[in-house]
DNA sequence: CATATGTCCTGAGAGC
DNA sequence: TGCTCTCAGGACATAT
């Protein structure tokens, strides 16, 4: 599941294609059902054909494409979706293929489940899909007391607030349980609850979480889903402090196990000792 | 308006 | 062995 940590990952990873020239577009047939791309594929290849790459963001959990025309692709990994440079995983989820003349010759978009997307939008869509108003601030560029201004009055759980992105861009179900552990603060507490005290430490545990994160390259869970653009492993799951390990001592106070509830239909792995507040 | 729920999708694993 | 069922959770649409 792509969060923040995976997909700077796999920006970094696609760096190299900035000015590259786009010299084919192709969808590999299997039996699965297509994958969601906007235009429809005929067109969104022709739009793309000749075109070059002028640069390569991300926006939460989403990578843009910088196209030369004021046009960018969106690309939303959701659950399984993967950029990929090197040998795919397997060759039957394969979704769609770059051809490109420069550095890199080829990309690809590889998704198990398919629940990925991917979207040509002009520079003024950009603006209006993944501006301020649909997405929040980014979870590693957040200003000291920004979260808590916008969440201290909202009843939500604040692991469910976390998740909006709205609220903030980035962070998903399995950084939201590892940040409320390092900020040593219950998920089931409801944002106009938290003290300033809580709030601080919370600018600081998503901070600290999301950079070690992408110096791990991000994780990759017991499935394998997750590799980074040339198929390997992150490293970030042998430093999770919680998420997946219910039952187990918790390693700060070593005092409980940690416990999983479930909240908004996704599970929350957390400390009942140190999280007690 | 804020918050909650349903939907999409595939593969893995459980149970019979 | 092979069938049916449940579960995982990104973002968005719809409901309360």
């Amino acid at each position: 599941m792509p969060e923040l940590p995976e997909v700077e990952t796999m920006r970094r990873g696609i760096l190299a294609i900035v000015g590259a020239e786009i010299v084919d577009v192709g969808y590999p047939a299997n039996r699965l059902k297509p994958i969601a791309v906007t235009p429809p594929r005929a067109q969104f290849r022709k739009r793309l054909v000749d075109r070059v790459i002028s640069g390569i963001q991300r926006r939460g959990k989403r990578i843009v494409i910088d196209l030369t025309g004021h046009l960018h692709v969106v690309i939303e990994p959701r659950m399984t979706g993967l950029l990929l440079l090197a040998e795919p995983p397997d060759t039957d989820h394969l979704r769609v293929r770059w051809e490109l003349r420069g550095a890199i010759e080829q990309l690809w978009f590889w998704d198990r489940r398919g629940l990925g997307t991917i979207s040509l939008m002009k520079s003024c869509q950009l603006a209006e899909r993944l501006g301020p108003e649909r997405l929040g601030p980014d979870a590693l560029e957040l200003e000291a007391g920004q979260l808590m201004e916008r969440l201290q009055t909202s009843r939500r759980a604040i692991k469910v607030a976390l998740l909006d992105q709205r609220a903030i861009a980035g962070i998903g179900n399995l950084y939201a349980s590892e940040i409320l552990h390092v900020a040593r603060i219950r998920p089931g507490k409801p944002c106009c609850e938290l003290t300033r005290q809580q709030w601080q430490r919370l600018d600081d545990a998503i901070r600290l979480v999301l950079t070690e994160a992408v110096r791990y390259e991000g994780s990759t869970l017991s499935d394998g889903t997750y590799r980074t653009v040339l198929n390997r492993r992150g490293g970030y799951q042998n430093h999770h402090r919680v998420y997946m390990r219910e039952g187990q001592p918790c390693p700060r106070c070593r005092g409980r196990a940690i416990r999983r509830i479930v909240q908004a239909q996704r599970s929350t792995f957390w400390c009942p000792g140190c999280q007690s507040r």
